[in-house]
DNA sequence: TCTTTTATATAAATGGATTATATAATTTAG
DNA sequence: CTAAATTATATAATCCATTTATATAAAAGA
């Protein structure tokens, strides 16, 4: 047979890409063959169908994202630097920001917010809150997960107001949300003592 | 002429209930065109083409959800039975509820988080709360925005949970949110005084 | 070298959106 | 009171994307 020039890797690249500058929409098998230089034929080798090709694009932005991120991460800033790397990314991504946050998070159903936590959120920022404010790892991963919510809502509504809002305003607005976690997290542990 | 028996808005209704039983890929002309007992003609005789009329299918989803929600609304108990109201949504109408939440705001883009406030909210709530806890009207406005940006995280990772985390416990961090944001405003009031 | 295998290509089949054409019922002009 | 014009709907055709079926040719193995 002839040498195999297609591989799935390529073929899920040239999605990610196409979806990236025009949107999912653009992820058409004709699309991918024409930047693959090949028929339809080996797209449907390596993948059973759109669908899944999509899933696999939507896995491919996540860690996409992941590794934008966790490039931006500054120690001193942490959690700011962290909200102000989603900002650039929907600027900079906008279509590549939709999929990230309206992806289904899992292909099976979750069932707690722990799980989910557990399934979003790496346990280091947790355990680098804890530290700097001296609170527990609980306390810590409930910040964190506030944050992650607010700043899913955030993204939300970014979406679909067609990312009209300034990114200097939305910054604000996380920082603000962010201060108010952190104090009622510092004032319960004042409590406690 | 034989006297015009559909109309755009049977049109759209019967999408309507198409998405709401079986999601928006169930909106189909044929589908439409079956339920309603004719061609597909009429369809687009009204609606200018598919995507137009999901568009509308959006608009007539917000509207059920307002509808729904005013008439929830416990005055004693008034963020609470919003929230519930929205939960109680999320369980009996999974299909409704992505839209709803996913959807784009507005056909044009909103330029700041003002903008989306009022086209988003009704600026009765504010003035409920400005008046429930004697705070201005613009930390009340505040307060709303907050819990607004924060329902719409929960709501979309409901979504893309596969709405498997259980009612009771979105409930419960709706409401810690809720506790939070209020206890700042009500301290921000207390040092201003 | 000849057969088998298989990566890719080409072509056909399916299904949904949309458009073009046809039909027949209602207005309306004469 | 017709007959022409109008138009709501139906039927049929077209377009475009996904998917499947068949064909080809290059590599591997006997």
């Amino acid at each position: 047979m002839p040498k195999q020039r297609i591989t799935k890797e390529m073929v899920v690249e040239a999605a990610f890409e196409l979806a990236r500058e025009g949107g999912m929409e653009q992820v058409l098998v004709k699309n991918i063959a024409a930047r693959l230089g090949c028929s339809v034929q080996p797209i449907y080798s390596y993948c059973s169908n759109m669908e899944e090709l999509k899933k696999d694009v939507q896995k491919r932005t996540a860690w996409f994202f992941q590794e934008y991120v966790a490039a931006h991460i500054e120690k001193e800033d942490y959690f700011h630097s962290i909200g102000k790397a989603y900002l650039l990314l929907a600027k900079e991504e906008p279509h590549l920001f939709e999929f990230y946050f309206l992806r289904k998070r899992s292909d099976r159903t979750i069932h707690s917010l722990e799980e989910l936590y557990e399934r979003e959120c790496s346990t280091s920022t947790a355990d680098f809150l804890a530290e700097k404010y001296a609170i527990s790892l609980e306390a810590a991963k409930r910040l964190h997960l506030n944050m992650v919510i607010y700043n899913t809502g955030i993204s939300t509504m970014m979406i679909s107001s067609n990312f009209g809002i300034p990114m200097e305003e939305l910054d604000r607005q996380l920082q603000s949300a962010y201060e108010i976690f952190l104090q009622q997290i510092l004032q319960e542990k004042k409590q406690n003592v």
